[in-house]
DNA sequence: ATTTAATCAGACATTTTTATCTGATTTTAT
DNA sequence: ATAAAATCAGATAAAAATGTCTGATTAAAT
């Protein structure tokens, strides 16, 4: 299987993507994000509850609780999401899984893969996600 | 863990850009494969017996045998290693996981990633490994 | 012929990832 | 007060990926 970010990334990310479409100040529940993106609830739920500790987002307990972002949309990037649940470390490694990639020992593939990682950092980095909410919104109705 | 390739794929392409690498008709070990590139012994034969099944590369029984290439290396790609092992199905779906990604349904960061993925694609596709041989040879020696 | 060194096939084991369960706690609404 | 609906913490389970073992077979070298 060829994957680039983690199921748990994937869904986090989502997760964070719904929660900036939906917010004006309101809480979401695990429940309903569960249902809308279709990620199995408890699954969801411990992510909700990591990337709290990460503090790219808060809850509130007790019913009628639910999570937010922990703060405005457009201070969050994807880049944070990627960063709380996978880490950066395939921004600094190989894809042919050669250990020490450097430019003095560099891979076959080394230029290319190099300019393409750095435009996947970039396409992370860019925008933030009060950015992508009209298309979030738009692939959401499409679920 | 953020992951391109699985495993399996990354030693794949590394053991066939060895085998590239390392040939003039020669027949080369599992052994010596798995000591060059670190590669666990009996996982890298693994691999290699599913790759002469996918009729990439071809194997001789018996004292002194070995694996090569099936066929000439400006004839094989990495793309090639890949579709074996890992499956062409990263190039046909989405980088946040969402189901059905298509132009009408497009995520929000549909179209640069439609276009990353469009050159991770090239990277492997454009060159054939013997192209690559002299790069391999600098990598591998600083293992 | 015998030994040696290799692939091969398939079972087995370990680790990581993904997912679920159980029960406790918190808060709102009645 | 009580019930309802939510998060939370931690254990557990299931599935997938990664890695290992065993023994059989094959073929070259002695
Ligand atoms: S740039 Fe080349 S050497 Fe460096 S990690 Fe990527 S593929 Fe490997
Ligand atoms: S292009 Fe956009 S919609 Fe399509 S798979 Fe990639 S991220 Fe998802």
């Amino acid at each position: 299987m060829t994957v680039i970010f983690s199921k748990k990334c994937e869904y986090g990310m989502q997760a964070v993507l719904y929660l900036a479409a939906r917010e004006k100040g309101t809480l979401v529940s695990a429940d309903e994000i569960s249902k809308v993106l279709k990620i199995p609830r408890e699954f969801v739920s411990k992510i909700l509850q990591s990337l709290r500790e990460s503090g790219l987002i808060s809850s509130s307990k007790g019913k009628s609780g639910g999570f937010s972002l922990a703060k405005s949309a457009s201070r969050i990037k994807l880049i944070d999401v990627v960063a709380a649940i996978d880490g950066l470390d395939m921004f600094d490694s190989c894809v042919l899984g050669f250990q020490e990639c450097s430019p003095t020992h560099p891979c076959p593939v080394h230029n290319t893969w190099g300019s393409l990682r750095t435009q996947t950092y970039d396409m992370l980095t860019s925008e933030t996600i009060d950015k992508l909410k009209e298309k979030t919104l738009h692939k959401i109705s499409s679920l």
